[in-house]
Formats: structure tokens, C-alpha cells, sequence
DNA sequence: CTGAAAGCGCTTACAG
DNA sequence: CTGAAAGCGCTTACAG
């Protein structure tokens, strides 16, 4: 198929040894310098390129790093994310990969890739962990389950989230809270712990539990859910994310609502449609610059054997604008 | 490392060309069901996996499908086309990864993961195209640079997107055209085209060419850019995508300009947010579910070596709402 | 300063 | 019905 090392070596009238030697630079070898021209020379004009495949078996790993994401439509948000933490590790020669949580199972795509390291944004089984560290992969992550606390794996609590939103909701004199929630299934994941951090909040300051919507996003549906807290005396609209809240901003507008003046809304994730809403969105962002570092560098960190890093303390943030 | 086959030819009793048969099972080849047995079980006890690189390097391939995107923010509407792509080729026993543009160049990337096909939703260089191609590697595309008119690649003429723009403008009796681009650079790709389009129908249409404003994703820019097309008298804005189209209301909406009453606007993508703007957007959808499946089917195709299926006819649309 | 040889883990003609 | 052996392309002790 194509031209090997070994190609290199007949023409240039070494072994493949040399080549090997020249080609990554190995350090202890001093190869004399008319030497080192003709190999280059040789692997210049045959257009040598070394197959990654026989080097990751030689070698037992590969120089890639595998972001799995979770099985939901992916925003701007994780986008930013991954462009970040492209960079940061393009740094030390790492290539990234992502897997959209799709098709085959997440065992097979780790096994044909051995990565370096696994970069998890959703949940993975605790066996499946245990294999991937039993093949020699670092596995490290933003987002387990509230119950595995591994050290190695710093998560976002999406519970905080949503208490955020309330407390936030509450310090501007609502007192009747909706969640608008969506009808993805792939959402519930990370959803449910947000309608929970919610309902928490709503207790702690002495409120009744959240009046749920779930919507689509489009204006009849977002309608019909305004029409169902409007009955509840509902004030303030907690919502999933930044989509859902534009679609509740529809709805109100539909219903010749005023924002904030009847009814607050606010989102999560900070989208840029969301300053260009009218009115502009308050929102929770989620600081996913920091984010990305901090992934970076505990993927790093696991790669030098170092200790991971600190994770950042707060990434949670209410940018306040005009709908609540 | 962990357990290879030879582990399991060892606890089972037979040799490792058997236990290759019968954990492939390898067609032509009639294994006692009592050798069988005793493989699979000590397959299971141990927890055997095959090593997928091992089988790479013998097989020359994998069944890894590498999606490359470009450089650019990647939007719901690429995230669509990417679930659609996963699950179709999933059945074929296809596992997708998906690289970004960001990081290491694309070369280091396709050597490194040797996958079966590289799906090009960029353009490549038509080196690299040939460099895949010579080593064994499929290459399908929606898209290439209109000069390279390749068979096997289909392009979505980002041309006909700004033709299709202009076209329902002028057919809304307007006749002076505003252009808003992103400050983006990496948006550069689509934009350009995008534009020339634009251009091209204003001079068909007999009209002045577009008044070109590159704005950032928030009001002051949008604002500055509306204050820019209002004092050339400018009708209708075609906008580069959805999110920057957002972006022209927010701006038009603080100049206190109606839409479409004082001036129209037009976006790409049909993003979720469009139907739920105010007022809602007008916009060019691009049909991903059916672009999603023909590239699945090409990517099929190549890898029986059949005939490239034909490419959808239409997937360009003009969703109709209200701010046109 | 450079080369012959072993071995990473698998699959697959080829023999029996 | 099953096994010994070669080979995919690389890297790296080990010898010289």
C-alpha cells in the first residue's frame, strides 16, 4: 500500500534501524551527518510516512486523546470547549478525537482507537472505567454521577445550576417558580439533576416546588406551557437551557406578556443568542474556557504522571441582563 | 498490558489460530463445538479483547469513519448531520470519530487512526486527498472548492445559499441589498462563497452590489452595522448565518427600525432559535437529515465499491416566517 | 557509528 | 478438525 521504512532504508542504503533513528530524532544515537541527508533525503522524495498503526502496536499507546460526549444534541458550549482543549493539548502533540456518544458502543471505539487518554463529558459505566484503566488508558472527566466521587474526575454539579437560577429568581422578589424543561429524552441526564437542584432551592427559601413544563421548541408548545403557569400564578421561569428560554420568551410574547415586568426568565449556558434576545436573557453561564483548561491540564497531568490539578472553584456565573 | 490471544489459546487448550477462528468466527472453517466451548469461556473468564491495533496493522484497516469538520464553530445543524451519520453507519458496524480542524494538522490525524473513510465536510487540499486515496483510504465530501469537481464528492454550492437569499428578497420587491458577515475568521470558508452569491444575484437581478458589514455577535456591533446599511438606504439583509441574523435584529430592534416594515432580513441554517425570534426568522434551510443520509450512503457505497449514489437534488430550501 | 534480530498481537495461507 | 509459521511495519535492546 504504501511506502515503509524499510523502502526508506534500501534506498538510502542503511538499515531500517538508522532510519528509524533519524526519523524520531532518537536521542543516545549519533548518526554521522551524510548519514542522517541521505535518509532524509530518501524519506522526502519517496514521500515516507510512518504507519501509525505498526508504531501504536510497537509503542502500546498512540498519541490521541478520545473526547467522548454525551449522547444530546451539543450547543455552542461544548463546541467552545472542544476547540479549547484542541489547542491546549495540540501543545504537547495530542490529537483529538470525538466520539458523539453514537452508533457502536463506547467499548468498541476506545479499543480500536487506545488513546492516551479518554476525555469523558457524560457518565461512564464503573466497569467500563476499570477497563479502560486496565488497558493502560487515563481516563479523566467533567461529569460523573453525583455518587462516584473520583478524585481523578472533577463534575460540574448540574444541581447547582438550577439552584442558582432560583436563588437568583428569589433575590428578585419571585416567589411562584416554573421549570421549563424539554421533551428530548437525551436530556434527561443532565435535566433531571437540574430540575432537582431547583426543586431544592425552591424549599430552602420556603417556596412551593417548581410548576414543570416540558416543551418543544417552537411557539405553539412554548404557548401552551405560558398558558399553564399563567394559571398557577407563576412569576419567574426557571429554564433547562438557553433554547428552551427563548422559546418561553416566545410564548410570553405570544401571549402579550411582559419580561421581567409579568414574568422572569432565565436560562443556562450563555449561548450568543441569548444577549440578542429580546429582551436580552439572564442566564448561567458556565465558564467553559476554565473548563477546558482545566481538562487540558488534568489530561496533562495524567499523561506526566503528575498530580492532577486543582479544579477550578467556581465556573458557575449569573450574567445578569434584562428578563429577570 | 492486558490479555492477548495467546493467554486464551493457552487456557484453553488449543492454539491461538483457534482461538482467531472461532472468535471471528472465521466462515469455512468447522471448530468442534466442545473447542469452541472451552474458547469462549476462557475468552469470557479472562476478559478477553482483541487488540484493535494489532488487527489493524494486519488488516491494513479498521472500522473507524473519520469526520473531518471545519474550522469553524460547528452549529446544530452540523451536530445533526453527525447523529444521523453515526447511527446509519453504525449498522454497517462503522464507528465514527470526529475531528475538529483544530489542533495537529489532518495528516498526523488519518495516518493515526487509519480509518476506513474520511468524511470531508471542509475542503482538502487536493495532496492530502490524493495521499488518503494512495493509502487505501476513502474520501467523501459535501464539500470541495466548486473548481475541483470530483464525482465522488458532492457539494452544497454555498454560492446557491446567497443566490437563494437574494432571490426571495428581490421577489419581497426589495431592492437594495445589505451583506452581514461575522468578524470570524474561520468562518472565511463559507462566507466568502456565501457572498459572491449574494453578488452574483444582485447583478442578475440588476441591482447595486450587497453593502457588506461584518458585525460580532452582540448589540453595539449589530447596532453599528444597521446604522451603516440604514444610511445607504439598504431594504433587506441577508445575513451569513442564523446566529448573525439574530444578531441584525437585535441591532434593528434597538434602532427602533420594524422588520420587515423598514428592512428585511434573511439567515442560513434554520436554527432552532429562527422560528422563535421576534419576529421569526426567515432563513435558508439546508436539509441536513437528507444530506446526512446521502453521505452515509456514499460512504457505504465506497466501501463496497459500488456506484456513488446520486446526490439529493434540492436540499436547498427558503423557510418563509415573518421577518421577510 | 551502524546493523541483525526480536517482538508488539493479530490473521491467514499452508500443512497435516 | 487443528497447529506451526509467516508477516503486517515499526522500535529498541544488543552486538559489533
Amino acid at each position: 500500500m504504501g511506502v515503509t521504512s524499510a523502502d526508506v532504508a534500501r534506498a538510502s542504503g542503511v538499515s531500517r534501524t538508522t532510519v528509524s533513528y533519524v526519523l524520531n530524532g532518537t536521542p543516545g544515537t549519533s548518526i554521522s551527518d551524510a548519514t542522517r541527508q541521505r535518509v532524509l533525503a530518501a524519506a522526502e522524495r519517496l514521500g515516507y510516512a510512518p504507519s501509525a498503526t505498526a508504531r501504536a502496536l510497537r509503542r502500546g499507546t498512540t498519541d490521541l486523546v478520545l473526547v467522548v460526549l454525551p449522547h444530546w444534541p451539543i450547543g455552542p458550549v461544548i463546541d467552545t470547549l472542544l476547540d479549547h482543549l484542541a489547542d491546549d493539548l495540540a501543545e504537547r502533540g495530542l490529537s483529538v478525537l470525538v466520539h458523539h456518544g453514537r452508533g457502536r458502543p463506547l467499548g468498541d471505539l476506545w479499543r480500536a482507537v487506545t488513546p492516551r487518554t479518554v476525555v469523558g463529558l457524560t457518565a461512564f459505566a464503573p466497569e467500563e472505567v476499570r477497563a479502560m484503566r486496565q488497558a493502560g488508558i487515563q481516563v479523566v472527566g467533567t461529569r460523573l454521577d453525583d455518587e462516584h466521587h473520583d478524585p481523578s474526575v472533577y463534575a460540574v454539579s448540574q444541581q447547582q445550576i438550577g439552584r442558582l437560577q432560583v436563588e437568583h429568581l428569589v433575590a428578585r422578589g419571585r416567589r411562584r417558580i416554573g421549570w421549563a424543561g424539554t421533551t428530548d429524552a437525551r436530556l434527561v441526564e443532565f435535566a433531571e439533576p437540574r430540575l432537582a437542584g431547583v426543586t431544592a432551592a425552591c424549599a430552602s427559601a420556603g417556596l412551593a416546588g417548581p410548576l414543570v413544563a416540558r416543551l418543544e421548541l417552537d411557539v405553539p408548545s412554548a404557548t401552551r406551557a405560558v398558558q399553564s403557569w399563567r394559571d398557577a400564578g407563576v412569576d419567574a421561569v426557571a429554564a433547562y437551557n438557553d433554547e428552551v428560554a427563548l422559546a418561553v420568551l416566545a410564548g410570553l410574547r405570544r401571549r402579550g406578556l411582559e419580561v421581567p415586568g409579568d414574568v422572569a426568565v432565565i436560562g443556562v449556558d450563555d449561548v450568543p443568542a441569548a444577549r440578542l434576545a429580546a429582551p436580552p436573557l439572564t442566564t448561567v453561564s458556565q465558564s467553559i474556557e476554565v473548563q477546558a483548561l482545566y481538562l487540558a491540564r488534568a489530561t496533562i497531568a495524567a499523561l506526566d504522571g503528575a498530580v492532577p490539578p486543582t479544579p477550578p472553584p467556581d465556573v458557575l456565573d449569573v450574567v445578569v441582563r434584562s428578563s429577570t
